[in-house]
DNA sequence: AAGGGCCCCTGAAAGC
DNA sequence: TGCTTTCAGGGGCCCT
């Protein structure tokens, strides 16, 4: 599951492997995978192009062409990787290989997606694409990220104040924090001490400020790692991210906490699986109408 | 504003 | 062993 530590390392790990180059041949193998133009004027302004630049906001990495923008969702299980033209990525990326970006020194860009959530869109093309028209609103909307330079201290304290939800679900949106998805939701609550389903308003100054700390602290660390691979995630040059074994509660149910030794908890919120130490990150207050 | 449910999609894992 | 069912998950969308 690309999140920001995976895109931001895919980012870096293309960049130099790209940007500067042109984009001979744009390789359509799966034409539902592109929004804002169709497969031909895609290609057509795709083609011919150098890449200038690429970028990363939340979990989109944005590829910066000479006739136009590319942004590129991974989702839950995509994957861009640079290789040369005979390369085997084995038989289950070969499947499921949906577009391939030819470049100009022999090399290619392989856009892999085995779930088929990921997209890849022109950013300038079709206005009246209601699915282009729909990432440029979530684009638009992505709020600040979760580290040095992006998110600071006292818009962070009082948007926190401002909600009542609950702060796995709140993490996990992107207008309140870019990038930030279920692994590192969980990995930042831990790293504060806070429970998951405790209410953004109902946390004290201190433990704001462990939270705001915190995901900076994961966030920066995972990237030094390379980020996580739980399941199918591997950066530009396909290597895996090492920061999976430095997870504390994510997928680690029933193990002891690394830090108090209680077992490790699981349960759903909001439909998503949330992993946490039931010591070290102490259940909010039962509400006043449970009772006995 | 918050939360539940559903959907997309398919490989892996669990169940039988 | 092998077939079937369930699950995971980012995020949009609809409904309450």
């Amino acid at each position: 599951m690309p999140e920001l530590p995976e895109v931001e390392t895919i980012k870096r790990t293309l960049s130099p492997r790209l940007v500067g180059r042109t984009i001979e041949k744009m390789e359509v193998r799966t034409p539902k995978f592109l929004v804002g133009a169709g497969p031909d004027e895609f290609r057509r302004r795709v083609e011919g192009g150098r890449v200038l630049d690429l970028e990363r906001r939340g979990k989109f990495l944005i590829l910066r062409l000479e006739d136009g923008d590319l942004a590129v969702h991974l989702k839950m299980a995509g994957q861009l990787v640079w290789c040369r033209p005979g390369d085997d990525l084995g038989p289950t990326r070969e499947k499921h290989t949906h577009v391939v970006f030819h470049l100009d020194d022999g090399h290619e860009l392989r856009y892999v997606d085995t779930r088929h959530f990921g997209r890849v869109y022109l950013l300038d093309g079709d206005p009246d694409d209601p699915l282009l028209r729909r990432a440029l609103r979530t684009l638009d909307e992505l709020g600040p990220e979760p580290r040095e330079g992006g998110l600071e201290w006292e818009g962070f304290r009082a948007r926190l104040a401002a909600r009542a939800a609950r702060l796995k679900s709140l993490l996990l949106d992107q207008a309140f924090v870019a990038g930030l998805g279920n692994i590192y939701a969980d990995e930042c609550l831990f790293r504060a001490g806070i429970h998951p389903l405790r209410l953004a308003s109902s946390l004290s100054e201190e433990e704001a400020r462990r939270l705001f700390a915190g995901m900076r602290e994961v966030i920066a660390e995972a990237i030094e790692f390379r980020g996580t691979s739980v399941r199918d995630y591997v950066d530009g040059e396909g290597r895996e991210g090492s920061f999976s074994e430095r997870l504390n509660v994510y997928g680690r149910t029933g193990e002891a906490c690394p830090r108090c030794g209680a077992a490790i908890e699981r349960m759903v919120i909001g439909g998503r699986s949330s992993h946490f130490c039931p010591r070290c990150q102490p259940p909010p207050e039962p509400s006043p109408r449970t009772n006995v």
